[in-house]
DNA sequence: GTCTATAACGGGATAGAC
DNA sequence: GTCTATCCCGTTATAGAC
């Protein structure tokens, strides 16, 4: 194959440019420069600039909620008929982001912000192509967190996971930044280790007193 | 004063526009169009749109970091020589940033998920007017969680209060979403609350084992 | 499949009347 | 201080030659 592919060099070089600038904040000309193709490249091999995105986004994070849901899988079967030990189900959950650091050097670094600039990108297409592929994997991973603790009321799981996206989302949007993990980029076990160990001690704490129906408020009949 | 303000319809459109759609996604002719007002207005009262930016952005943080440094500076007067507990520099980090749902109503809405979207936002003006801001109350903050967290060595410190901000970004960069808090977000005492519980545990988890020296891989020295 | 050229439009910024 | 009009550039997208 003579002359590198041009579809990948698009690809490659809106996946750095949006992981930098945002959807909006890159142009397809800034593309077409970067990849060193014409403009027209672009639209014939993906359409719009939402389709391309799109591309984008379906290559990068496609392949880490399959292997999310895989390592899960392996957690489960392993641990026979118990529910699994809540560090392994976390690690199964974490490591899949954060492992193409290491495995992709500095394209790793821009894959990873890119996936934690995504779950907070403001545009509309963004927010539904993330959900819609975050659906099954946050389905079957507050399932089995619910198995490995069994004390939190089911609203209070679905909050707590919800933080653990949280901090997963802003360690993968902070990757090559300033940030304190800097120096742990490179090795994901250690990371993903500091992590478990903040995240299963928050998730085991005792849920919070419940007090829905105690509204201290005056009610509606005095 | 006949006739609302100019100068506080263009912040008004532009801090509702800025928070939906991100700053490059949203262009002067839309603040205007919502403002009501003239496009020449935008620059006559504030020169360029980073600089319309900067003035939208420093409205919202400026009073948000003044009373967590104020709040903190209560909690730790309020407890003498000790160092103050955990659990209230927590809420002194975390109210001030989730108050404005209940004091403002929809606008304070609006204003969180600008607060959060902020720190992941690609500009890199902005990064540098959140990093400028933020640079006090990161310091002191650490400071009174080192003392409140005195098992826990300087790096590791650091580094979980990153996953405390990293939690609170992304609480309120959802503010008003789908998110798992979306019927707690008027009840803001009950929102620190949970999110107290989960961090506290999380902070007060022990650090994990040294293993900076020793590295696996093969060293200089045989 | 790849390119040039251009359409059609919206963007930020400014000049200058009032 | 507020407005209209306009400059000038960059944007996405497409048409059509090769």
């Amino acid at each position: 194959m003579p002359g590198a592919d041009t579809r990948e060099k698009i690809l490659d070089a809106a996946e750095r440019l949006f992981s930098a600038h945002g959807f909006a904040g890159t142009s397809l000309r800034a593309v077409i420069r970067k990849a060193e193709v014409n403009l027209a490249a672009v639209h014939y091999h993906f359409g719009t600039k939402e389709d391309l995105l799109r591309a984008v986004l379906e290559r990068v994070v496609v392949p880490v909620n399959q292997e999310r849901l895989e390592r899960l899988g392996e957690v489960e079967a392993g641990s026979g008929e118990d529910p699994p030990p809540l560090e392994a189900i976390l690690e199964a959950y974490l490591t899949p982001g954060l492992r193409s650091i290491h495995d992709l050097g500095e394209r790793g670094v821009i894959i990873t912000r890119f996936l934690g600039r995504s779950y907070t990108e403001p545009n509309e297409l963004v927010q539904a192509l993330v959900r819609d592929q975050f659906g099954e994997v946050g389905q079957r991973f507050t399932e089995a967190l619910g198995y490995a603790l069994p004390h939190l009321p089911e609203g209070e799981l679905h909050r707590r996971f919800m933080l653990v996206v949280g901090v997963m989302t802003y360690i993968q949007a902070d990757a090559g930044r300033t940030g304190e993990y800097a120096e742990d980029l490179f090795d994901v076990d250690r990371m993903v280790g500091h992590l478990v160990v903040f995240l299963a001690a928050g998730l085991r704490a005792p849920a919070p007193a419940l007090r829905q129906q105690v509204r201290e408020k005056e009610g509606a009949s005095s």
